[in-house]
This record gives C-alpha cells, sequence and structure tokens, in this order.
RNA sequence: GCCGGGGUGGCGGAACUGGCAGACGCACAGGACUUAAAAUCCUGGGUUCGGCAACGAGCGUGCGGGUUCGAUUCCCGCCCCCGGCACCA
C-alpha cells in the first residue's frame, strides 16, 4: 500500500495545470460566467498563512464554480506601488523596482505551490508602465470632467513617511502605515471629486444585499449624510439641522479657519493680538480638537449680525470646537438646545432661551437648565412657528428661509474629496504639465504614459524625488511649446487598486483600460473576497471609480462587486501575524511537512472564513490524517470501485439496505456540500459533511469484509467514492487529482462536472422521531418516512416511555410537527 | 452618545424557515492490533443526582422577564466583548 505522500503530488499536479493552461478562459456568452477575485497583493516579500487564507477562500469557489458548469475567470496580480518598497530603498540603497520584482517572484511561488488555480496569464503588477498609462489616462478623463482638480488646502501630512495622507488614511488621528501622528500642512494638491458621487454612493448601499452589514455601517458612517438648512445670518452663512431651534439661537460661532477671522481682524482694535488667539485655535492639537478633548475656548469678534427669525443683533465669536471644513464652517449657538453650545453660553455668560418644550409639556418654562434640551418637542416663544413640533417645523422654517430667499434647505455630507497628490518616488507620475502661459495643461493621450524615471537615490526628504530629476521636470508645454514644468507628485497607490479588476477583464489592451465589451461580459465581479480593512478606503474608492467609468460610457453597472466576503485573519499566540512579533507562521514550512492540501483544508475547516482564527499545528495534523484516511480507502477500495457498474443499472429493490444506507448518505453529502459552498459560504461545515461521509464509507466497508464484494456494492461504493474526490478537490485538489487519475479516469478533474443530487436516493425509508411531553424529550419512534400523521400520534401515545408521563394525566393536544418531532401537551 | 456584529462543552465550532442543543474536528480517556511504542481501527464523554450497569431524573446556549405546545433562534429590559462613526452643528 503506498503511503500518502502529498509532497510529491503537489508537484506533479501544479506542473500538469501550467501545461495545460488549465485555468485561462475566454468570454463564453453561452455558459454563465462567475468572476471570482481576490483582493490582489501588496508584494510585501511573504505570504503568511494570514494572507494565503483568501486565496484559498477564492480558490474553493472558483474550483467548485468551475466543476458546477460556470466560466470562471480567476486571475491574480499584484498591487506594485508603495511606500514601504521606497522606505527600505531609503534604507538599504536598493531600487524600489528591485526588490518589488523580487518580492513578487517570491510570493508568487509561494502562490503557485498551494495550487491556487489562477489564471497566471492575466497576471500584471500595477507598477508596469502598460498598467500606470491607464491610471494616468483615466486621471486625464476626470480632469477633463472637471473630477480631478487642483486646489490649495489643509492637507494631512505624516512626518514620518513625508508625504500628504486622504482623510481616510488618517486613523485614530495617526498615519494608518505608521501611526505617528498627523499634522497639517498647507500644499497644491490633487484631488478627485468623490463628493460629486456622495449620495449615488449611499444611496445605492441599498443595492448591496451581500456585502456584509458591518461593510455597509461602515460605508454609511464614513459618508456621513445629514439634512439640514443654509442660513444666513448677515454675512455670514451657518449649517443647521435644527433650523426649529433657531429663535433660541442667541449667538453664531464661527470656526477659527473662517474666511472672515481674518477681515474681523483687520477690523479690530488690535489686530495682532486677534489674529493671534486664532492662530492658537487653528494650531490646537488637531486629533484633540476632532475628538473634542480639548476645552471649548472663544472670544467675541466685536460683531453682531442679525439672526432673521427674531430680527435681533447677536454677537458673533470665535469657537475653538466650530471646524472650519464641516458645513460652512459657522454655526448658530442654540445653548438652550445643544448640549456644546449650553457649555459654551455658560462658561461665557451668553444668553440662553428655551424655545422647545417637551412635547407633552411637563409644566411650564424652567427658570435655570442643568443641561440642553436636545430631544424634539413643540415649539414655544417662536413668534408665528409657536405650537408646531420640532418636525413640522423643521420643514415649514426650511420653506420659509427659501422664501425670503435667505438660505436653503440641503444636504450637508462628512466625506471629502478625495487627496491623490503623494511626495513621493514609487508611484504612478501625475501626467500634468504647468506653463507659465497656458497654465495647468494635461500631457496629451499620445504621450502617455508619462514614465516613472530611474531615481537612484533616495534620501526620504520632504519634496518630491522626482523634483531631481531634471531631464523629468523640464519639458516643452505642449500647447505652446514654450518652457513647462511637469508635476513632479505621484499618485496615492489607492488609485491603482481602484479599478484593478476591470483590467483583468482584458489585461492587455494597448489601446484603452480594457475593452468595454469585455467587461461587459464578465463584470460585476460575483465573489469577492479580502480584509475588513479595506471595508472603507479601496472599496469606497472602487465604487467611486465604477461611477466614473459608468458616466464614461465604458461601463453599464453601478456596483463592481456583488459578493463581498471580509475575511477574517489568522492569530498566532493570540495576536495577528507580523515580522516584527515574530509569530509569523509561513505556509512554505507547513507545506514541507504536511502538503498544500492539508494546509488548505484545514484553513477552511477550522472556521467559518469571516471569522478570526487562532493558528493550531494540532488542527493542521488533523486535516493530514483526514486527507490520509481518504488516500487509505481509497487505496483499499480503488479495485472494487474501477469499472464498476452504475448505481441506476439497479432498481431500488436491487440494492441492499446497506447499499441503499450508503447511497443516501453520498446523496445527502451531495447536496450539503453543493448549499454549503455555492450557496452558504459555509466552507468549514462542507469539510464536515466530507467528513462524516468517510466516516460512513469506513463503516461501511466493515460490512463487506468477507470475499469480493457483489457489483450492487461496488456501484455504491463508486458512486460515493467518486462524489467525495470531486467534492473534495476544492479543498484538495492534488490529492484528489492523483486519486481520481488512480480510479481510472482519464480527463482530469478541471474537466469533471459536479455530481449530481438525486432527490429520490436521498429519501430515508426510516426516519427516527422524537417525541416530547410538554416539551420536554421522552421517547423515540423509529418509523417508515411516509408514516401519516394520526398513525404517528397513536403511535406516540401509546409508546410506553411516554405513558409513564402522560399516565393520569389529560391529554390536552397532540402537535405533530411534519417529519420533525411530535409533542404530547398534558394538563 | 449613535450605528453594526457577537456571547453555545476543556478548545475551534455545528444547529438551514421556532422543532432531538453540542454535528465535525482538536485535546483527552479506554479498547483492539503490537514483544513494545508510533501509526491505524473501534469506543466514550455538557453537567449534577441515583444506579455495578443498561438506564432514569433534574439543570444547561451571557443575565432577568415575555410570547409559544415547544426558544440558541422571536419580543422587551439589562450585562459584557469586538468593529465603525463622533465637539459633524
Amino acid at each position: 500500500m503506498a503511503d500518502y505522500r502529498p509532497q510529491a503530488l503537489d508537484k506533479k499536479w501544479q506542473e500538469r495545470w501550467t501545461s495545460a493552461r488549465a485555468f485561462e478562459v475566454t468570454e463564453d456568452p453561452s455558459r454563465p460566467k462567475f468572476y471570482c477575485l481576490e483582493m490582489f497583493a501588496y508584494p510585501s516579500g511573504h505570504a503568511h498563512v494570514g494572507h494565503v487564507r483568501n486565496y484559498i477562500i477564492g480558490d474553493v469557489m472558483a474550483r467548485t464554480k468551475r466543476m458546477r458548469g460556470f466560466n470562471v475567470l480567476h486571475p491574480f496580480g499584484w498591487d506594485a506601488f508603495g511606500l514601504p518598497a521606497e522606505n527600505a530603498a531609503i534604507k538599504s540603497g536598493i531600487h524600489p523596482e528591485t526588490s518589488t520584482l523580487a518580492n513578487i517572484a517570491h510570493m508568487k511561488g509561494q502562490l503557485q505551490r498551494l495550487g491556487i488555480s489562477y489564471t497566471w496569464e492575466r497576471e500584471f503588477a500595477t507598477c508596469e508602465p502598460t498598467y500606470y498609462k491607464w491610471n494616468q489616462w483615466l486621471f486625464i478623463k476626470m480632469f477633463e470632467r472637471g473630477l480631478a482638480y487642483r486646489r490649495r488646502s489643509s492637507v494631512n501630512w505624516c512626518e514620518k513617511d513625508q508625504t500628504v495622507l486622504a482623510n481616510e488614511q488618517v486613523v485614530d488621528g495617526g498615519c494608518w502605515r505608521c501611526g505617528t501622528p498627523v499634522t497639517t500642512r498647507d500644499l497644491e494638491q490633487w484631488f478627485f471629486k468623490i463628493t460629486e458621487y456622495a449620495d449615488d454612493l449611499l444611496e445605492s448601499i441599498e443595492q448591496l444585499g451581500q456585502w456584509p452589514d458591518k461593510v455597509l455601517t461602515m460605508q454609511k458612517n464614513w459618508i456621513g449624510r445629514s439634512e439640514g438648512t443654509r442660513v444666513q445670518f448677515g454675512e455670514i452663512e451657518v449649517f443647521t439641522t435644527r433650523i426649529d431651534t433657531i429663535f433660541g439661537a442667541t449667538c453664531v460661532f464661527l470656526a477659527p479657519e473662517h474666511p472672515l477671522v481674518e477681515k474681523y481682524a483687520a477690523e479690530s482694535d488690535d489686530p495682532a493680538a486677534f489674529r493671534k488667539r486664532a492662530i492658537a485655535f487653528r494650531t490646537q492639537d488637531r486629533t484633540a480638537r476632532l475628538t473634542g478633548e480639548i476645552e471649548k475656548e472663544g472670544f467675541f469678534t466685536g460683531h453682531n449680525v442679525v439672526n432673521p427669525f427674531t430680527n435681533e443683533a447677536v454677537p458673533v465669536w470665535i469657537a475653538n470646537f466650530v471646524l472650519g471644513e464641516y458645513g460652512t464652517g459657522a454655526v448658530m449657538a442654540v445653548p438652550a438646545h445643544d448640549q456644546r453650545d449650553f457649555e459654551f453660553a455658560t462658561k461665557y455668560g451668553l444668553p440662553i432661551r428655551v424655545v422647545v418644550q417637551p412635547n407633552p409639556a411637563v409644566g411650564g418654562t424652567p427658570k435655570k437648565l442643568d443641561e440642553a434640551y436636545v430631544d424634539y418637542g413643540r415649539l414655544v416663544s417662536s413668534g408665528e412657528f409657536t405650537g408646531l413640533t420640532s418636525e413640522a417645523a423643521l420643514a415649514r422654517m426650511g420653506e420659509w428661509v427659501e422664501q425670503k430667499k435667505i438660505g436653503k434647505r440641503t444636504v450637508q455630507f462628512r466625506l471629502k474629496d478625495w487627496g491623490i497628490s503623494r511626495q513621493r518616488y514609487w508611484g504612478t507620475p501625475i501626467p500634468m504639465i504647468y506653463c507659465d502661459t497656458c497654465g495647468i495643461v494635461a500631457v496629451p493621450y499620445d504621450q502617455l504614459p508619462v514614465e516613472l524615471p530611474k531615481v537612484t537615490n533616495f534620501t526620504g526628504r520632504g519634496d518630491s524625488p522626482l523634483a531631481q530629476v531634471p531631464e523629468f521636470v523640464n519639458v516643452p508645454c505642449p500647447t505652446c511649446g514654450g518652457k513647462a514644468r511637469r508635476e513632479t507628485d505621484t499618485m496615492d497607490t489607492f488609485v491603482d487598486s481602484s479599478w484593478y479588476f476591470y483590467r483583468f477583464c482584458d489585461p492587455r489592451n494597448d489601446t484603452l483600460p480594457f475593452e468595454p465589451a469585455r467587461a461587459k461580459y464578465w463584470m460585476p465581479v460575483d465573489f469577492y473576497s479580502g480584509g475588513v480593512e479595506h471595508a472603507i478606503l479601496h472599496l469606497i474608492y472602487s465604487r467611486f471609480f465604477t461611477r466614473v467609468f459608468r458616466d464614461l460610457g465604458m461601463v453599464d453597472h453601478d456596483e463592481p462587486f456583488k459578493h463581498l466576503l471580509t475575511q477574517g485573519m489568522v492569530l498566532k499566540d493570540g495576536a495577528v501575524m507580523s515580522k516584527s512579533k515574530g509569530n509569523v507562521v509561513d505556509p512554505d514550512d507547513m507545506l514541507q511537512k504536511y502538503g498544500a492540501d492539508a494546509l488548505r483544508l484545514y484553513v477552511m475547516f477550522v472556521a467559518p472564513p469571516e471569522k478570526e482564527v487562532e493558528w493550531s499545528d494540532a488542527g493542521l495534523e488533523g486535516s493530514w490524517r483526514f486527507l490520509a484516511r481518504i488516500w487509505r480507502f481509497v487505496d483499499q477500495w480503488c479495485d472494487a470501485a474501477r469499472g464498476a457498474p452504475s448505481t441506476a443499472t439497479f432498481g431500488a429493490e436491487g440494492l441492499n439496505q446497506a447499499e441503499r444506507q450508503l447511497r443516501r448518505r453520498t446523496h445527502e453529502t451531495i447536496r450539503r456540500v453543493t448549499v454549503d459552498v455555492e450557496q452558504r459560504i459555509h466552507l468549514n461545515t462542507a469539510v464536515s459533511a466530507l467528513m462524516e461521509l468517510v466516516n460512513d464509507l469506513y463503516a461501511y466497508g466493515e460490512t463487506l469484509t468477507i470475499g469480493p464484494p457483489r457489483p450492487q456494492a461496488r456501484a455504491v461504493l463508486r458512486e460515493a467514492i467518486d462524489a467525495l474526490v470531486i467534492m473534495v478537490s476544492p479543498f484538495a485538489p492534488h490529492t484528489a487529482e492523483e486519486l481520481w487519475e488512480r480510479l481510472g479516469h482519464v480527463d482530469g478533474l478541471t474537466k469533471t462536472p459536479w455530481p449530481s443530487f438525486d432527490d429520490q436516493a436521498a429519501k430515508p425509508e426510516e426516519i427516527v422521531i422524537p417525541v416530547q411531553v410538554n416539551g420536554k424529550l421522552r421517547s423515540r419512534l423509529t418509523v417508515p418516512a411516509e408514516t401519516p400523521e394520526s398513525e404517528l400520534r397513536a403511535l406516540a401515545l401509546a409508546d410506553s416511555a411516554v405513558r409513564a408521563h402522560t399516565d393520569g394525566k389529560t391529554v390536552k393536544s397532540v402537535i405533530v410537527a411534519k417529519g420533525k418531532l411530535i409533542n404530547v401537551v398534558v394538563a
């Protein structure tokens, strides 16, 4: 008997798949398509089992769908630009391109050794000019439509990485990459106008029925829609969501960044002191200011404006807690009905006027408030609006404002435009040229790509490395031919990953980013999996780019990803694996010990794909044992099964009880595994079902020890073994292929259809029905499957164990849940 | 504070539409095979009480209530853990 030696099988079958180009596909309108995608990889060097889990999940889906008759696109590529490679270059002097390509080569080898069924024919890396050319093309398209624009603004800045960060890249006030506290700088930057699509992005969330709630919530929170009204208080426009409280607005607060601050400073008695105080607010720790951990402070500007509802003059203050970047940068202060305004007003002795009462009213107007009343209620002291509920007042007062032309009802978003300029080298050059006479000019399409020049000296200084290359910077203006300068910033690498899934549809196209007809066939991605850490950044940017392509007329769908799975992390010793912690499990070590299939199977079996799991060597060994158990069984019964007649040859009555039983278990397992993998994505229970079938096979094997099996036995064995080998193949493809070959099949598993489920064969002849008395289990009835309800009722009442609990009592009713359970209710 | 997810044996987890709680695996224990061990095959196990045992009775899915013949599942009120947003006007 040949022992199970998976390592040799891995190599043998990987070579066969490669030489047969077994996973390359073309558009085929006659078959349903399935686009299966795992988030492509940043080539950090080595993939650990946490990374690899995601690729295995995708591979199980892809391999299953292929056998289920789908035309499956399952590509892979590399998110190859990015800071770590450049930071390494500053330290080691190794050029980012060199290290990136080496890392890709290594990681590709790791994935191939795992037998992931990628169509490597479509592989690309985003650092290739043939890819980033289309980033530039798209940038210019967006520039032409006003979706890419340049402005000076205060931006998030990471001192350590010496570059700008998008809002999405600031996590808890620190850099998402290194955690360094984020500061601000004023810089000229390129922005993508994602806010143009804020409503669209938010509303379409309802269409994402196959995305996890968690991710939808995060996106909703991130977009942060609120309805309100903009109103002029004289020359100051404020934004409020509570216009129903406007009769209580006794003050107006400006953000220290507000444009009027400078004007008021100039008009004040001591402009220098005024400015100094405002600047002090502006430079207060950004994180603390954003999270409200600072003391509320402010000062009077010396100016008053008019509350348009009361026609009273109200003072204008500058307050440190008002944010310049949200709304209009100015708020009306209603101390009685907003807790922050209340605290501020109490501190500085500003008037507090109650204009909303709880509804129904709880006594008269309180003399003194302890805190703001922030709930909705009924309006008091509000002129013609007095007596309205808050809800009614919001509508009526909004209309009033619009009639008087002093403001309008609007929707405000938290989402801001996406700053994409990065003062770094290893990214896509922004294809723009600055000419003194013509202004900002796009590089003509026929001059794309603007190639990244070879810079060899990485200093890590704050200016763009590309600025050090005069041949790159100094170019003639495309419009007038005069002297001009190139943009020296590169694009945020999240631009690269926002549309790569379209490129996989047509990766070698050199006239367009992709042929619309091809994208139409393959898109949207049917199954997309990756880490939750991309729930906001990557997934919102990709949805934005899809809308840009849509509005360019290149695609006709709104959403790029139909089903999203956020895979859980693999922990070691309770912590996320990382090189610095030294708790990394390298898949290659596991492959050497147990082979690719045991690793694949274990990672799928240990927990549902979206759950975090703790790595366990013992668990891996258990999965290896399961494969060896299949191996031994097939080895023992291979000859009997090979060439056995089909079960269809024998009528149901031709099979004995054990044979019918095995057949039933086979078909039950087909049903369970198919549903678990294809519909429920419960890959762990699919594996359990296969384990149960193997246990059944062993039990059946016990009954066959004497003499050679009869044809009927060989038939049910063959059916069970074939189904088992096919169904285990998405999890353990190398072992399965080898067994399949030994079973005498000529076509490999990549060309074999999934077994079909026979409802009749799966139907049990006898069923066990639990019998409860008053909801407590007392007995079980073993009866023919089709026993009528009346008979079940009689049998249950006659059962001795049941009668022990019913004798001497009145049977009130007998509930029969069809095929499931009987409950006798007694008093 | 607001929004979302979760809490089940020693451990990972299962229970699909309200119907036998703990499938499957890990670890553990016992048996068979073996001179012995490993490997393999078989068996056992939520917990308490009674019994040599087969078995029987009670309790049991974070806590407290409720609906129901019946609740891990539905409803109400709490506690705890994880994730997101948050001086956002």
